[in-house]
DNA sequence: TCTCTTACTGAAAAAATTTTTCAGTAATAT
DNA sequence: ATATTACTGAAAAATTTTTTCAGTAAGAGA
């Protein structure tokens, strides 16, 4: 199913900011910013505007068709998001984002935590940062 | 070694608004925003300055002394943080925010992902989202 | 293909957050 | 005590995010 039809059968329809702000992103090399992502849509399609990015984010995000990244500093990049539950490596170098699969692996540590705390729990949120192959290779840190 | 030992050890003075902002995110039942802070903490010190929260806030986090928690709305929380690395679990009804360590629960993990992605892996985050015991007991989520 | 409905749009204004500036203050060392 | 300078609050500036609103266009149905 495309992303479109997903949409769509979500009750949302296709629109030109929506478009936009997922090829932005396609075409994106590290997470970007609202701001950020404005700037590039505009030269894809220079009357859009910064609220529209801001409101296609948020459905997008709901959709699940993009994906949210924490970092130390500011907490508004985003990434494309691949279809179900994924995790993000990030280079502190470049910035690359990568997502990587694994919400099993964590199985156990959430069991021991639910144990010892009497929490249930329902989400998680787990980021890695380090360095990508490139990165490590050119030139000390 | 006491917090104010370990600040002037790392060359920060032990000033008033620091005082103030761990006092209040001791008293804390959960994670605050600057703004927040920065309103509690006038009530035990009139003059304390917004800016000068922040400013606060900064030296603690560099410290280990407060930890920032992300989260799906606003990344602006901050908790009182034990010494050392620790992860986040918090309720998502009453906002309760317990640390607990386990940075080696995830080596496994850790190693799998280095192995297939070429990344070496410096840092994490992690925080887990659910319900705590007595969020649990009381009605229906 | 031509309506119709209304989710959606961009711009402007408003609100909220965060950073910078600066003259004065107070924490630490001597 | 005195000197040094890291630090302070307030105001201003910059930046980010939300709200408002009149108009537009996406998708459903005829
Ligand atoms: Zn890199
Ligand atoms: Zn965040
Ligand atoms: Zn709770
Ligand atoms: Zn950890």
């Amino acid at each position: 199913m495309s992303w479109e039809e997903r949409l769509n059968q979500a009750g949302w329809r296709v629109t030109m900011p929506r478009r936009v702000v997922l090829r932005v992103l396609q075409q994106a090399r590290r997470p970007l910013s609202p701001q950020e992502i404005h700037a590039r849509g505009r030269r894809i399609h220079p009357s859009l505007g910064l609220v529209s990015v801001y409101r296609a984010l948020e459905v997008l995000e709901q959709a699940g068709l993009v994906r949210r990244v924490h970092r130390e500093a500011r907490c508004d990049g985003y990434i494309l998001a691949s279809p179900g539950h994924h995790h993000v490596l990030i280079c502190r170098r470049c910035g690359r984002a990568v997502e990587f699969p694994g919400a099993e692996d964590l199985s156990g540590l959430i069991d021991q935590v639910e144990r010892r705390t009497g929490f249930r729990v329902e989400d998680h949120l787990l980021q890695l940062i380090g360095l990508c192959a490139p990165c490590r290779g050119s030139g000390p840190a």
